[in-house]
DNA sequence: ATTGAACTAAACAGAACAGTCTACACTTTC
DNA sequence: GAAAGTGTAGACTGTTCTGTTTAGTTCAAT
């Protein structure tokens, strides 16, 4: 926990970085080696090792930086969408381009691969990637809901749903390698789904 | 596809298969050690080269038998059900506690990681475990509808926002190591918010 | 009792691995 | 232009890995 070893010095920190989190994601840990991060980083595995004290740091390092670069992909637009059907939509499909893309779906497989032998790692992506993201939807969903559109009374489990509305079959068919990227209108058709699922479920009955 | 290599011989035969699973599953397949699965299994390492060609095929055999145990594995408890809220109460328990029990989250997690490097294994997994029960967690959506208590117009997309509701957030916790392997209150207390959520949305309006 | 198949332990070869080290090159700064 | 800092290539160490081989053991069935 405390007295992080020597990490960071040099200007081919990012360099290292980058090309460790491409063969990470593609190898996982165990079935990375060091000399191909080395080359295909573009550089000596003598730099590596003055950077990182070994492979774990390494490794912690690249998926700690990915988890910052979620926490930091927040729901830009949020309250300026007219109805609330349109802003979940929005959110939506902002957010199955990302679960559903190769990038997105590789941390999520790395995690789950390693989350038993690094334990700090899957606390840290739950809590900086999915736990933030139903946070942030959350406080839409309490914002909007003087709109009196929903009748929501425990605005977490309703986050929650729509996660899980989101996720779904697609994003199991695309981890488990059935499924390929999916293009716009795949997308386009699972977030009006989830949407239409949810709203089913939540549209206050008087309104309309 | 074809010609598959000589596998199977001896009568310990299924202690190789025991012992391999239990490894895979804790290391994963890059982890795990020839050495170590011979040792763990009771078995030499020729004997356990004597019966498959490579690590590979063995890695393969585990997890095809693993895909077979979890299709035979059926939703025996269907129709005698007094209401479709029970049924599905019974179902959903059912399948939760295996879903978010120790084992198996294991295999789904080793499938997850080695989806990429096993194409074949990633669909197998699909077919037989998710696809399976969703099939049959259909039919049996189809065969109540007659009793008119629920409005299902689709019966396989319903069939898919239940299991979706079913692994939901707790799954995900599981799966990254955030929460230990529940307990039956848990399970009960989840199962009811699937089986609530899911009635929200399809109870037929006009019988209650 | 003998035969033959299945199994064992242990050593082995050859490769790949993480991590270290040496010797050298480039750039900046005094 | 010397010195310090940062980089390089790649050889090297010692370990571990998969997969093979050898020489010997168990055991069932004749």
């Amino acid at each position: 926990m405390n007295a992080e070893p020597q990490i960071k010095k040099g200007r081919k920190y990012d360099q290292v970085i980058a090309g460790a989190r491409e063969v990470f994601m593609r190898e996982g840990f165990e079935g990375a080696s060091v000399d191909v991060i080395a080359r295909d980083s573009g550089v000596s595995k003598a730099t590596l090792y003055s950077y990182f004290p070994d492979k774990q740091h390494l490794f912690l390092a690249v998926l700690r930086m990915e988890c910052d670069i979620q926490e930091r992909a927040s729901m830009d637009i949020e309250f300026e969408q007219k109805s609330v059907a349109d802003g979940l939509y929005h959110i939506a499909s902002h957010m199955l381009s990302f679960l559903l893309s190769d990038a997105g779906l590789a941390i999520f497989r790395v995690c789950v691969a390693e989350a038993q032998r690094f334990p700090e790692l899957g606390c840290a992506f739950y809590e900086t990637g999915p736990k933030t993201a139903m946070t942030q939807l959350a406080s839409y969903l309490e914002s909007t809901k003087a709109q009196a559109e929903l009748d929501i009374d425990d605005t977490r489990k309703a986050a929650d749903l729509f996660m899980q509305l989101l996720r779904g079959d697609l994003m199991l068919r695309r981890l488990m390698g059935v499924a390929q990227v999916p293009d716009e209108a795949e997308i386009h058709q699972a977030a009006t789904d989830a949407v239409q699922n949810f709203l089913a479920r939540y549209r206050r009955l008087a309104t309309i």
